[in-house]
DNA sequence: CGGGATCCTCGGGGATACTG
DNA sequence: CAGTATCCCCGAGGATCCCG
């Protein structure tokens, strides 16, 4: 499926690659809570498709941000959580949300801010 | 041109497309060290088209992150400079560089470090 | 020197229908 | 429930040529 190029110019420019995708952060945020089944995720992003959804999931797996887990049940459960890698990052997601809020308050942007508390964080 | 979307679900994907474009983190790393012209930046991306040093730089300055000075001169001489928005996004980057180099580490993904040294950031 | 104007390609991403 | 499988559109981004 999608692989990440051989060569970059800068860390920064692969990381862009791995969560730049339209639902990826939104994705692990969500994950951040906890485990969660396919449609809970699906539930909690108004506006996805279940393509995309599926598609960006399969991607933060094979980067191993995300895990998945199929149980052999009827009707079939499929939950998904947060690797190491993938829990190593939400610092700096939260970086990039800081300056977002920053910026956002300068230009005057409105927002939904999912991320409005940072409480979890400051301990 | 490129407008920002009125609704984010969270500040991350508005930074993501301020941002994410494929040569911005570049760019803002260059004018990092200071004031560069535009050749002088083309210079220091190999593989940037004109076209897309122009577009990119554009699109930073109507987001408020550079600074553009045209100086009245023949030969042209154009001016780039980070705003102090634009300063302080900088060290997110570095946060979002050192995880991509700790991703790079554990997958074995060999790389130029372009921000190989944080030197300047540990004081 | 520092662009602007055009044309074109390719793939990200949406809509819809079907399935174990 | 949690996906595939198709079809299709649009816009990011490259190539090329022209300009004050």
């Amino acid at each position: 499926m999608k692989q990440l190029n051989q060569e970059y110019q800068c860390a920064i420019n692969m990381v862009i690659e791995i969560i730049g995708g339209k639902w990826k952060v939104l994705i692990l945020w969500n994950l951040n809570e906890g485990t969660k089944r396919f449609n809970e995720l699906k539930r909690a992003m108004p506006g996805i498709t279940q393509k995309m959804l599926t598609q960006q999931l399969r991607e933060l797996e094979e980067h191993g941000l995300v895990m998945r887990t199929v149980y052999e049940e009827v009707p079939p459960r499929v939950e998904y959580t947060t690797t190491d890698l993938g829990k190593k990052i939400q610092p700096t997601l939260f970086e990039m949300c800081k300056w977002g809020d920053l910026y956002a308050e300068e230009k005057g942007i409105q927002m939904n801010r999912c991320w409005s508390s940072y409480d979890f964080m400051e301990e």
